[in-house]
RNA sequence: GGAGCCGUGGUGUAGGGGUUAACAUGCCGGCCUGUCAAGCCGGAGAUCGCGGGUUCAAUUCCCGUCGGCUCCGCCA
């Protein structure tokens, strides 16, 4: 066998003169008749060798038999290129390769899309094929990038002193939380165990076990329905540290994130982030993961027109709702038919419809503006801050409907326009959010983090009065309108977790139940304690700039969260069903 | 659970009630000693996702179904 000396990309002018040895895939092949170029594929990168009868006439000959994607070792001299042939558009473009020996490990199939960048191909083929597709520089690329930055992080973190330590896979199924994958027992019929939705409760045990500063790099599971950015199994980078309180994770976060952006893209990020509080997010953007690439932030009118005589906007106040409006700047060009999208959409958020206004050089233009005096015009447009040329769009709702269908065509329109730099990175921090929301459906409070998260100190009274205003110590991280990490100060006291639990729906005997080994825990001196935990693979397709984290992921699920490769899921055989003792029942 | 878009040679697309199903690229063969999206010539390659219906006739129209993608619900 002939062993490689170098990759592709270390042949340099440096190694004119030289032999060498090279391995890997065929890339691309143009046959001269006379003369064969052969660019030759690594991990590394190409490097275009000549296959030349004047050379070596029996490596000519396997030069000729060659294709696509052909597995070949060759050898031979490192040469200038001739002047003039010289190829700018790769990195060892100004050399090449005069091969005088040859060896073909294996011949290969055509592959059923091109092996190069920007492949326009639908996604089940590469799916199915996806060894293939991960030749393609560009995933190569992204899975590099995925090396890089998880190895940033966890030398950040070493560094700072916190273990990585391991957690189970096999673990027990809690309430709360995301539908879970379930595990069958062999040894205990009729029994499972839960993939971990996060290694939540481990952390903090492991905080209870005197660690202090914990990490890991956690597959998760979660048996919800997918999306563009969520994977049934994905990565948590899961931290948890003991006797700190919000302002040290914050910071410690902040240069966790320069670190590994200098050293994953070469980029130098702007630290401390910005924050916002939870309700200042969703009265200024509408959620609670606001894209801070663009302003456009929406203004709220309540008080302004409390007073006028027009009913959409009266009668929503006076049910305790709320009137705000978006400037659409630029937007007042915009067609009668642009307009009826932007209603449509509007509804399909849960408008009831969509007030506008126009602002024209000859005055505001709308259906709506007769219902207004000339001041409460002019106070509108000051507030909303109108130049000729903009689009004044309102919605009068409960406040969480106005703040839905704003948010919502802010971003529509930030997609339509073309606003975002998409070379921008804008991190915020969302502080304060409540720690209770009222579940309509299961007709009880659900956690709004989770249910170990802690309330604020002066909060906490309010727990037996009005749990709906207590506020939690939990921090969300979002970067360019992507929820990138979350986390919090946890409960540390028994008393206060089991109050937490009982408002949570949960009697007594359930949270000993499925929470007990917990609440023991924290009579053993339990450390104030708080964490965060990153999804690691939005935080990659963010730096890659991808649209979607199957992009950073070697094998990922289809929207049906199955694998194309391998076929999974797929049923078993009746003998690994008996000795787990299950019987598949048939929809 | 729901909405939208898509499904035609290997790949990406065009087409549209009766066609020899078109184009590009890839593939195979021939020519070709400086290409790098090599070039020129020739060739092979498609049960138009699947099932049903309407029709004299369906790849085309209708219904259903499967698969992919995006989104809503869901995701503490």
């Amino acid at each position: 066998m002939l062993k490689r000396t170098h990759s592709a990309r270390e042949i340099t002018p440096l190694m004119v003169g030289q032999k060498v040895v090279l391995n890997g895939w065929v890339d691309t092949r143009r046959d001269h008749g006379g003369l064969i170029f052969v660019d030759l594929r690594d991990r590394s990168g190409v490097i275009q060798l000549v296959f030349s009868p004047d050379v070596d006439a029996e490596a000519f000959r396997i030069g000729e038999q060659v294709r696509g994607e052909h597995v070949i070792a060759v050898a031979g001299q490192v040469r200038m290129r001739p002047e003039g042939t010289e190829n700018l558009n790769l990195e060892t473009g100004t050399v090449e390769v005069y091969v005088d020996r040859a060896e073909v490990f294996n011949k290969a199939k055509t592959p059923p899309f091109y092996i190069e960048d920007n492949v326009d191909v639908d996604e089940l083929l590469r799916l199915r094929y996806r060894y293939l597709d991960l030749r393609r520089p560009e995933m190569k690329r992204n899975l590099e990038l995925r090396h890089r930055i998880t190895k940033a992080l966890r030398d950040f973190l070493d560094d700072r002193g916190f273990l990585e330590i391991e957690t189970p896979m096999l673990t027990k199924s809690t309430p709360e939380g995301a539908r879970d994958y379930l595990v069958p027992s062999r040894v205990h019929p009729g029994e499972f165990y839960a993939l971990p939705q996060s290694p939540q409760l481990f952390k903090q045990l492991l905080m209870v076990a005197g660690m202090e500063k914990y990490f890991q790099v956690a597959r998760c599971f979660r048996d919800e329905d997918l999306r563009a950015d969520r994977q049934p199994e994905f990565t948590q980078l899961d931290m948890e540290m003991s006797f700190i309180d919000e302002e040290d994770i914050l910071g410690l976060v902040e240069a966790m994130l320069a670190h590994v952006f200098a050293q994953g893209l070469g980029l130098s990020i702007t630290t401390p982030f910005p924050r916002l509080t939870y309700r200042e997010a969703m009265r200024r953007y509408g959620t609670d993961k606001p894209d801070l690439r663009f302003g456009w932030e929406l203004v709220d009118l309540t008080d302004l027109v409390r007073e006028v005589d027009f009913a959409v906007f009266s009668t929503a106040i006076q049910a305790g709702g709320v009137v705000r409006a978006l400037n659409a700047r630029t937007c007042g060009s915009f067609s009668r038919r642009e307009i009826d999208d932007l209603t449509r959409s509007a509804l399909n958020w849960g408008a009831k419809g969509l007030a506008w206004i126009n602002v024209t050089a000859e005055g505001p233009k709308s259906p709506i503006v007769k219902f207004f005096s000339q001041a409460v015009i002019e106070q509108i447009l000051e507030a909303l801050e109108a130049r000729v040329g903009d689009l004044l769009l309102f919605c009068a709702d409960q406040e969480a409907v106005v703040a839905r269908v704003l948010g919502a065509l802010r971003l529509e329109l930030a997609g339509k326009l073309n606003l975002v730099n998409r070379d921008d990175f804008k991190f915020v921090w969302v502080v304060d959010f409540p720690l209770l929301e009222y579940d309509e459906e299961e007709k009880r409070y659900v956690a709004v983090h989770h249910p170990f998260t802690s309330p604020r100190e002066d909060d906490i009274p309010l727990l037996e009065t009005e749990p709906l205003k207590a506020r939690a110590r939990a921090y969300d991280l979002v970067l360019n309108g992507v929820e990138i990490g979350g986390g919090s100060i946890r409960i540390h006291q028994r008393e206060l977790q089991e109050k937490m639990f009982s408002l949570l729906g949960l009697s007594a005997e359930e949270a000993r139940d499925k929470f007990g080994f917990m609440l023991e825990a924290f009579e053993y001196g339990t450390p104030p304690h708080g964490g965060i935990a990153f999804g690691l693979d939005r935080l990659l397709m963010l730096m890659a700039r991808r649209e979607s984290i199957r992009d950073m992921i070697a094998f990922p699920k289809t929207q049906s969260a199955s694998c194309p490769m391998t076929m999974a899921p797929s049923p078993v055989s009746d003998k690994q069903l008996k000795e787990l003792g299950i019987k598949v029942r048939t929809r």
